[in-house]
DNA sequence: GAACAAAAACCAACCGGTTGGTACTTTCTT
DNA sequence: AAGAAAGTACCAACCGGTTGGTTTTTGTTC
């Protein structure tokens, strides 16, 4: 390639313009997040907005799939996978969560969760994606809970599916205390609880949660 | 007194005013409700508005005072308050919460966890609102949850407090997922594995197989 | 020199907030 | 008890700044 590097960005305005939105909503919320000031946060002028958006609500559904393809990568390829007994996994799975929590309020918090606040009634289109995303992050930790089923020999009156997306009710509940209480201790304690849940589900006792752990091959 | 039915409301704005501001920010959320939606879902004009609240964030700060003595007054005097078991007061809270769920969307929705996630970093004021009024009314929780402990004699690495937080979290969450899946049937699963949580950690019923610790007195 | 990407100037609509005035109530005076 | 005075509740029109979005112009790559 004679890619020349006179300018020192040329064709990556779309991708800054995607991280700059995640990170104004998520700290301002969609309706308040104005154009110009993902433009500024991106260093980029707002006719290469709209020529990469079509209106700010397709930017918010592009930052949606954004986000859910950025914790995807996250997700699938943290140390926790491969523990082979799929309860672990479970718990390795809210433990990563937890450790999560550390970094600054609008790093860790859930744009899908902020979005959908907003947006459910008026932004039907934002609506759906963050539907999707939300249900097939959902859909990934249900993998683990059903295989964890099958090894305890779980009959239940619940299903694996709806104790999926109340993991993810219980963390998008954490972020909203972390936010009120302007610090992620709240959110850590609520991932204590949920994980004592599971283990009573799963291992009929709770045991301290461990330590984020350190990858396993 | 001669009070004059001529005029049919006189002196009810600012109630007026707040019930519009509930209702139109639990649907568009905080940013996205503008001053004029308030005054026209209350039928009445910005004059009075401004005359009755200073800001924007004026009301919204009322707001949340107003919603929570409303769920105050709700929850004080609901028959589980009746129950002599701390323990069934504390599912009975639940099971009311999950009552609560029928309505439309915007009605059975918190206002204070829509408005903390909007304005957390840019409205300090409603944060601290939002954050006093949450806190408030998991204090009150906390007193059943406390009570219960005592009555199980349960000894655990978990406070009163943080279990009472979890339930509003569990609660909140569970509104982001309603609001994603445009109805409240998700809602209710997640407070039925709460109900289910809270019954295994004071009743320790529906265990499995390895029989667990007894809390010995 | 096409074709595409980015910058800059621009605009109509809209938003939170103000103004100055009117209707209604209460209180004070007599 | 009448009525003036004062205070409160409300209204309609308006204002300056901002917003999402467009159009025109400049630059880059092939």
């Amino acid at each position: 390639m004679t890619t020349s590097t006179k300018t020192r960005s040329y064709g990556e305005a779309r991708g800054r313009l995607l991280d700059a939105a995640l990170h104004v909503i998520r700290s301002r919320g969609y309706a308040a997040a104005t154009v110009d000031d993902i433009c500024r946060e991106a260093g980029v002028t707002k006719g290469a907005f709209f020529h990469h958006f079509k209106s700010k609500e397709d930017l918010a559904v592009a930052a949606a799939a954004h986000f859910a393809s950025f914790a995807d990568a996250i997700f699938s390829a943290a140390p926790y996978r491969a523990l082979p007994d799929p309860v672990d996994r479970v718990l390795g799975y809210v433990a990563l969560r937890k450790a999560i929590l550390m970094g600054e309020l609008p790093e860790f918090t859930c744009l899908l969760g902020t979005m959908v606040q907003e947006a459910y009634e008026t932004h039907p289109v934002i609506r759906e994606a963050c539907d999707r995303y939300i249900s097939e992050h959902a859909a990934f930790v249900e993998q683990d809970i059903a295989a964890a089923m099958a090894a305890r020999g779980i009959e239940s009156d619940w299903s694996a599916g709806s104790l999926a997306l109340y993991t993810q009710a219980v963390l998008q509940g954490a972020f909203i205390l972390a936010k009120a209480k302007h610090g992620p201790a709240v959110a850590a304690d609520c991932l204590d609880h949920l994980h004592r849940y599971l283990d009573l589900l799963f291992n009929g006792q709770a045991r301290p949660a461990p330590a984020p752990l350190e990858g396993p091959p």
